[in-house]
DNA sequence: ATCCAATCGTTTAAGTTTAAATCATTCAGG
DNA sequence: CCTGAATGATTTAAACTTAAACGATTGGAT
């Protein structure tokens, strides 16, 4: 029985590489979360700093894309980072229903700071790899991540295409 | 100045591969939740249920351990659990202090349905990916998730130390 | 035998996240 | 000008998660 056979290892296969990814991930991200934490920060602060240090002064609907987060999560993330005076909500005046964001000066200086020291620590982290295994990590998770995101574009329209279908 | 350089590229290599691992495990693992939670259960649920399927009844603290959470998280997942008539607390009579968790008839019933269902999924998702590169995943981030644990026990060993030589 | 520390499960408080509802603003068409 | 759809931000409710405090139980040292 071939079929059954390839079937099962195929499945293990797949399995096998999903639960070692997911593991890896886990155990790096908390240790880098842990680390950020220890410079007063919590891993969505980072990001939303990282971003406006990166990229410049955004509204929040870019950031929240950019970040791949609900709306809610980043009105309450900048609240707390501006209530820690790191960032300044900044109407504009041309369309009143965007908010800027920009880093206060005291902001930039943190993440100038900070963000190296992250990097090196996560460098760090992953330094458990050789060069050419962090290239290769680099290369298929890349790979994964945007064939997962075709996946759904993929089921996305199946669906209207049936939808359309069944309203003829 | 080779060092400067090198320092710059080895740190942009390792953040590069750990941003695509982080948004590949992002991705993958947010669409596999997705597909569970249309079978009606919540990752936490489908891992505790998993985990009593496939290596039998186990106590809280067990179950915790394997699925690195915290015992009130693990409360609560069989709280919920026993609610749906899935699994059952059985307070073990040799130490009155643990609770050991069953899988009902109903939820065996459940999970031996659900299980491979889910696997399949998973195994779609990552057929994204050749064999060859499945194989390749699995072992790289088999190698960085035991480097970090290493890496922490490493840590804890210099914490050890360090107090140890404080206290004499 | 008694006390003390460790272990296990539960509860509580706090933080993070999302989806959904809501409010304000903009913009296009009649 | 008005109306209604679309967009951006906020608020709310719910779920999940953790750490810490707590109570019950065990086992070992004295």
């Amino acid at each position: 029985m071939p079929t059954h056979f390839k079937g099962c290892a195929n499945i293990e296969r797949a399995l096998s590489a999903y639960i070692n990814l997911f593991r890896a991930t886990d155990s790096v991200s908390s240790k880098a979360a842990e680390q950020l934490e220890s410079s007063g920060m919590t891993t969505g602060q980072f990001a939303v700093m990282e971003a406006l240090h990166h990229l410049g002064p955004m509204c929040q609907h870019a950031i929240a894309e950019k970040l791949l987060r609900s709306g809610g999560n980043i009105t309450l993330v900048v609240d707390n980072l501006e209530k820690r005076g790191w960032v300044r909500r900044e109407r504009q005046e041309k369309d009143r229903r965007m908010v800027q964001i920009h880093l206060t000066p005291k902001g930039a200086r943190l993440i100038a700071k900070v963000f190296p020291e992250h990097a090196a620590f996560v460098a760090k982290l992953m330094s458990e790899l050789t060069a050419d295994e962090q290239e290769e990590l680099r290369r298929i998770a890349g790979k994964l991540g945007h064939g997962a995101e075709a996946f759904c574009m993929e089921r996305f329209k199946k669906e209207k295409d049936r939808d359309s279908s069944q309203t003829k």
